[in-house]
DNA sequence: CCGTTTTCCTGAACGAGTCAAGACAATGGC
DNA sequence: GCCATTGTCTTGACTCGTTCAGGAAAACGG
């Protein structure tokens, strides 16, 4: 299973002076393979492989990698923190309200920092993070009822 | 105390189809007087004036606000919720990464929607929120060494 | 292969926010 | 003004994502 593994991660954990052990490369894994998982999804995906992975050892692979800038971590107002692959590329989020539903938008200018602040009181601004609050389109649809919304 | 409080509160709530009660307009109060307060500090300032309200009322009380539109919550990823009373102006948000402080920045585009995601994914985009991550000017002060971050 | 350093496991704890049920108070009609 | 109705507040317990702590285990450089 891990010996099958794509190289990739091994290297990109090495790139990052991090060390390479069964429950990290199952996380890169999980993350490559589901954008947008909360840490239980990437508990679950992670045990599939290494069924005797911690709970702790997942969340602190997360925020190693996270501070290593190997995942990016999105964390939508009312949400469990989420995390994705993409990284270093300025894209954005839209999110649905109703189901939570969160789907990947490309920067609205292009340039990274693709926004400037018309008075940034001073701050040193690194990022502009942007969310498209909305409906995905099955929640919109008419024809159906939500259950998911409050 | 509550007799000298602005007769607009108590409009607003009514416009808003709410009773008017004491924990209303203290809240009401508390939001306008102190921008971007996390519920904690709400709780506070609340008892300040009326020193038996509960944790849970105030819970209660800021969530009737914001479905109602008088208030407006924001929750930066990572940090707790807080809430303004500048609401259906469109405006974002400047984060200092180290100490929390969050400032007011206008809409870049001016018009709302002042974004336009370049693919929506069918979803139905309601609201653009735009947060700028950086340092404020004291924690990028390069005199300072910061004691707040982690 | 060994020692050092980092990572992982076990288990407990934290804290913002929520749930539930009953007491209480604001509103509108009398 | 007073009462009934309806919505709000109090009390207290609880949930759950996340973090803390300490020791065991594993990865890496030599």
């Amino acid at each position: 299973m891990l010996e099958r593994m794509p190289p990739d991660f091994r290297a990109m954990l090495r790139g990052a002076s991090l060390r390479v052990t069964g429950p990290r490369l199952a996380v890169l894994d999980a993350v490559h393979e589901h954008a947008h998982a909360d840490t239980d999804t990437v508990i679950q995906r992670v045990r599939a492989d290494l069924p005797t992975v911690s709970h702790q050892a997942v969340y602190d692979v997360l925020r190693a990698l996270t501070v290593a800038g190997l995942v990016r971590r999105i964390q939508p107002a009312g949400s469990v923190a989420r995390y994705e692959a993409r990284v270093g590329d300025n894209h954005h989020h839209v999110v649905c309200r109703d189901c939570g539903r969160i789907d990947d938008v490309d920067c609205a200018v292009g340039q990274p920092p693709c926004l400037t602040a018309s008075d940034d009181h001073g701050f040193t601004v690194e990022e502009a993070e942007v969310i498209y609050w909305g409906r995905c389109p099955d929640c919109a649809s008419p024809s159906r009822v939500s259950t998911d919304q409050p």
